[in-house]
DNA sequence: AACCCGTGGAG
DNA sequence: TCTCCAAGGGT
């Protein structure tokens, strides 16, 4: 493996200023919750989506104690957009239990939190805590089958790859400053060595790296074919009242978008719903409902949403059945807490 | 091990 | 339009 002191002088030069890192050269350790919480939104998420969401999140909750006290409507809408809901969940409860327990300050119990992988707990542990540990993210992984020229594919040369990224830390300079070398590595990998045309004639690691030598950097690593996508359907009934108001619903807690806010519909499944066949699971029977033009498409990671929408404006005073979990809000409060998904499917409607 | 779990941007 | 992918984790 290459000299990790080539690594930190380049990323002395080049690191990119981002919202959860301090100012360069800062002798000061980081917050641990500034740390877990843009570890946690940073889960396949990207630097440019977390920035603005990272500093609005943490404006609102600004530390553990303050997540803690919040309940779950306030932190969903909070996340709403982002996306994997269940890092919201895990966060919150984690936040709780944190709040009496303190924050652990190694890899092992970091790892016992909900929502805090090999990855997460070895990234909080590097950079908050200055542990000798290099986090294994997609970067690192690309970065070191890169150097190392490995021709496995991923996800089984993962138990490889990270061995060889500890490597590093036999070396002084790398245990010097384990966060700033594992934060080196993810600069490393966003800027120069990307997945597509890497610019290898910028790295600081160019002579000590296998695939560039043989010309196989862009190929790697390689990786497994995924699955194509099934197409799941769903029909959703918009309901209005007089004062711009819609009926919502909240999710169970587990599963897809989990927790979070949504327009009452039918299951999702392939075959699409006959509209008389999707009556059947209107939050209020015997209404009549007008079909609106068109279909909200919305892809999951395993399979792609599509989605027709019923209006109808039930008359003032309709009871909502007991025990429904059926609510009226403010149609911009309910855009404004609810998954992506859902607001493609409100903007088929024209009332907003 | 193989699935499940979101979203937005780049090419 | 379509594929790939991003500071992954849980089951």
């Amino acid at each position: 493996m290459p000299d990790a002191g080539l690594l930190l002088a380049w990323y002395d030069r080049h690191r990119r200023s981002l919202p959860w890192r301090g100012p360069p050269g800062a002798n000061r350790r980081p917050d641990p919750y500034r740390v877990w919480l843009s570890e946690v939104m940073l889960q396949q998420t990207t630097v440019a989506t977390v920035g603005p969401r990272y500093s609005r999140f943490l404006a609102r909750f600004p530390d553990v104690a303050a997540l803690a006290a919040a309940d779950w409507p306030a932190v969903a809408e909070e996340w709403a957009g982002l996306g994997y809901y269940a890092r919201a969940r895990n966060l919150h409860a984690g936040a709780r239990s944190l709040a009496a327990q303190g924050f652990p300050d190694d890899v092992a119990g970091l790892r016992a939190i909900p929502g805090i992988g090999a990855y997460t707990a070895a990234a909080i542990a590097a950079i908050a805590f200055d542990a000798p540990v290099v986090p294994l993210d997609g970067n690192v992984e690309r970065v070191v089958a890169r150097l190392a020229r490995v021709e496995a594919p991923l996800p089984a040369a993962r138990k490889a790859l990270d061995a060889l990224a500890q490597g590093f830390m036999v070396q002084p300079a790398a245990r010097a400053r384990p966060g700033d070398f594992a934060q080196a590595l993810f600069d490393l990998g966003a800027t120069l060595c990307t997945p597509r045309n890497p610019a290898c004639t910028l790295c600081p690691w160019l002579g000590g790296c296998a695939a560039q030598a043989a010309g196989v950097q862009a190929a790697l690593p390689r990786k497994a074919p995924k699955p194509q996508r099934p197409i799941r359907h769903g029909t959703h009934f918009l309901l209005t009242d007089g004062a711009g108001r819609l009926l919502v619903r909240r999710r169970p807690e587990t599963g897809l978008l989990g927790g979070m806010l949504e327009i009452p519909g039918t299951p999702w499944r392939a075959e699409p719903w006959p509209a008389a066949e999707a009556l059947s699971h209107a939050p209020l029977p015997g209404l009549p409902f007008q079909a609106l033009e068109g279909e909200a498409r919305h892809g999951f990671t395993h399979f792609e949403l599509r989605l027709q929408l019923l209006l109808a404006a039930p008359a003032e005073g309709d009871a909502l059945p007991a025990g429904s979990g059926l609510a009226w809000m403010a149609a911009a409060e309910a855009r404004a807490a609810m998954p992506t998904a859902m607001r493609r499917l409100l903007a088929l409607w024209p009332g907003v």
